[in-house]
DNA sequence: TGGTTATAAGACAGTGATGTCCTATCCGGC
DNA sequence: GCCGGATAGGACATCACTGTCTTATAACCA
């Protein structure tokens, strides 16, 4: 009894594919994925995934925190204020391109579960980077900066689920270059 | 008895009113929302509603319905192929979010029912729009057009959502903008 | 191999939403 | 004022999902 528990490696592996299964599975489906989905995805028994999380609140609530925890991290070393403007988005844009479905989820449901951790650890860096733009000039000023971030969200939510198996760095290129200097082709 | 139906008017604004409801309650709850506060909503009972739409498929298929006709007629009243490429661009998000919340529904719940539809009438729309752009020299060509096609509607849903009580135009003139030429500061 | 622990599979009750039905009431047309 | 259809409100069965539990089996560790 060295140990508390004997297995605590096995059973953190299963309970990070239980969630993985389930940010796939809710990305896809959406909120109409049921805990049986959940299950079938994750090729696991229904009732091992309640051992696992005790409610589907408990579920969601353990996907939200992983993907605040993934995106909130992967901004924050991302020292978005040390480089310029462009860079820093090709940052942040790659930092929530990497958490891939469970960022999308993350953006449809959030709000439902943890609003305020998604606004101090993601919305609010998004949010910091375009006044930090603004502020040098960069960023226009004619639109609402809260119109921005949600553009910039709904952005890279659109590439994710129009992507069928595009490289990671073809996402970040495009949904940067496209945000940052529209659809349009460039006078440069 | 000269009309088949005598109260067809009054029915036919009842109907409507609850399809505005049902999509208002959908866009903003999503597929959580429930018969009763659809119900609620549109101050009906509950029993009134089933009495319209004798099941919630039929509510979801008649919303799905009406969305993608207004959007549609809309488009194709814009006849995008008779103006300049930015604005047909504006035309376009004109037409789409004119139709508000029942577009909001649509873009998120397509593929659950008549994807087919919204693809010919306003998908199809979109794609041949930014094709005609690109052959002009307008549009891009680095990035997918299924790609730019989703970052449009995902643009014009991001600010809808956002979007607290601007006037319409505002918001066109913004999701055109930032579409066409990005976030960041023209040169011009 | 033997003992321990997790798992699969399924039965089960609880719950909330769906869809049906009924009755008193309301509202528009005469 | 009167009448017929529509509505509100609520009771009711049904269904799918949730969450709990049991048992036989499989996987793991010593």
């Amino acid at each position: 009894m060295s140990n508390p528990s004997p297995r605590t490696g096995l059973r953190e592996r299963v309970a990070t594919a239980i969630v993985e299964a389930a940010a796939a599975v809710l990305a896809e489906r959406g909120d109409a994925a049921s805990m049986s989905d959940v299950a079938g995805a994750a090729s696991v028994a229904r009732a091992t995934l309640y051992r696992y999380f005790p409610s589907r609140e408990a579920l969601l609530e353990a996907l939200g925190t992983v993907a605040v925890e993934e995106a909130g991290r992967g901004l924050a070393e991302a020292r978005l204020n040390e480089v310029a403007i462009e860079e820093a988005f090709a940052r942040a844009v790659r930092a929530l391109v990497v958490v891939g479905d469970y960022f999308v989820v993350l953006a449809r449901e959030r709000g439902r579960f943890s609003p305020d951790d998604f606004d101090e650890r993601v919305g609010g860096v998004l949010r910091d980077l375009i006044e930090r733009g603004r502020s040098l000039g960069e960023i226009r000023e004619d639109v609402p900066v809260a119109w921005l971030v949600e553009v910039l969200i709904g952005v890279i939510v659109s590439v994710l689920g129009a992507a069928t198996s595009t490289g990671v760095e073809d996402k970040v290129d495009a949904i940067t270059s496209v945000f940052l200097d529209g659809a349009r082709v460039g006078s440069a």
